[in-house]
DNA sequence: TCTGGGGTCCTAGGACCC
DNA sequence: TCTGGGGTCCTAGGACCC
């Protein structure tokens, strides 16, 4: 049977939201009518744009590039900060109003679903729901989407990527051709910076190109990512909408640093920050971690990793801690100037699937120690132990300077 | 390049085992 | 030792996504 599948993409996301909330709070411009964009903190050295507005967009501004480049293409262009806990609200309520057409809602990204409205369409049809959809989201929550309509999911991603903002495009099996093939390669999901190049050489251009060329060829290039490629290009895509809420495989935190470090003393110090941030998230998703992964980038942008088993799985800051801190010496040589460091746990499984005997002949104290420092962060907002000890670090640098 | 932070998945090579 | 072949597990690094 074949599948009815939505792809819905909010218009420049964290603009609008941004956008909105501003006008709640009495603020007089709508920002996503001038040139303006969302954008990190300079003085932090994490300053890159993160969305942009129409209005921006026509000076030929780009998302991820520094907002430094921003301000050369437009001088006038409205700066403004990045407030997750906003984009969390509106991302909910657009859930929320789809659920209304459909329970099998795949939250891609935060500003991303795929609906899988198969079972439920009865005597409708796909591009009714959808302008029924895009008219709702407009009216009731002020901001639009762009809505993509087709039979697979890679095909309702690529039709919503089409023209923006507030429109609703289709890309069923007939249309491949018309509408996909022509397009540059670059614009077909999963082809990134890297394979361009690469296919580009290959005398490779548009999607159709890549789609009549011999599959065994792309494999034998680039493998496994070469045959996905050619189905890609194909409009071929079998994959399910998981709308099923999934347990993270992995939890991580890393930090831009306001300078360079070049002391492993300091880069301990923030490494232990952040393995409580991590080891936080774990407990609150009631998991345990096999595996600790710590990466460093260097100042001339290389990255470096090491990771490790524990003997046993945990949540436990300081078991985390003591592993991050033997593989952050191994990988650190000493003067090497550290722009990033960040700890990710992976292997991950619930805490219940561990025997319960495990647990009887451990020492407690960390658990109450752990528990403690959870309560901190739920007072004070999470992060706020992480936040401290960089605080800490720039009054370290600052001290330094003078 | 004045270049974020959170993820997932894949690959190549080494260790180790039979 | 002038050392096979297949399988699994592990690690470092990379590509891609939003």
């Amino acid at each position: 049977m074949e599948r009815q599948i939505l792809h819905i993409d909010v218009n420049n996301a964290f603009l609008s939201w941004t956008a909105i909330d501003m006008l709640k709070k009495g603020y007089e411009i709508d920002i996503r009518t001038i040139p303006a964009i969302i954008g990190g903190d300079e003085t932090k050295r994490s300053g890159i744009v993160l969305a942009k507005s129409t209005k921006a967009k026509e000076f030929d501004i780009c998302t991820g590039e520094t907002i430094y480049q921003a301000r050369i293409k437009c001088p006038n262009v409205k700066i403004f900060p990045s407030k997750y806990s906003i984009y969390k609200e509106y991302s909910n309520k657009l859930y929320e109003l789809l659920l209304n057409y459909t329970d099998e809602i795949e939250r891609y990204s935060i500003d991303e679903c795929f609906l899988d409205m198969t079972k439920f369409l009865l005597n409708t049809t796909l591009m009714e729901k959808a302008k029924e959809i895009s008219k709702r989201v407009k009216e009731e929550l002020g901001f639009t989407v762009n809505i993509g309509v087709a039979h697979n999911k890679l095909l309702a991603k690529m039709a919503s990527d089409f023209t923006k903002p507030d429109r609703i495009h289709t890309l069923f099996e007939n249309e491949i051709k018309d509408k996909m093939w022509p397009l540059p390669v670059s614009e077909l999901f999963m082809l990134g910076r890297k394979t361009v190049p690469k296919l580009n050489n290959m005398k490779i251009r548009t999607i159709g190109e890549l789609a009549r060329t011999d599959k065994n060829i792309l494999i034998s290039k680039f493998g496994k990512h070469g045959a996905q490629m050619w189905e890609y290009s194909n409009g071929i895509d079998n994959s399910e909408v998981k709308y099923k809420k999934e347990k993270p495989k992995g939890i991580g935190n890393s930090t831009t640093l306001p300078v360079d470090v070049r002391n492993i003393e300091k880069l301990e110090e923030i490494l232990l920050a952040i393995s409580e941030q991590v080891a936080y998230r774990l407990r609150k998703y009631n998991m345990l971690a096999n595996v600790v992964n710590v990466q460093l980038r260097s100042s001339d942008f290389k990255d470096f990793s090491h990771q490790g088993k524990l003997e046993n799985s945990t949540s436990n800051t300081k078991e985390i801690y003591n592993k991050a801190k033997k593989l952050l010496n191994e990988m650190y040589k000493i003067g090497m100037p550290i722009r990033l460091i960040g700890l990710r746990v992976d292997n991950l499984i619930e805490k219940n699937e561990v025997q319960l005997s495990l647990f009887a002949s451990k020492d407690d104290k960390q658990e109450k120690l752990d528990s403690a420092l959870d309560k901190i962060n739920q007072k004070y907002g999470y992060g706020s132990i992480k936040r401290a000890a960089k605080m800490n670090v720039e009054n370290f640098i600052k001290l330094k300077e003078t």
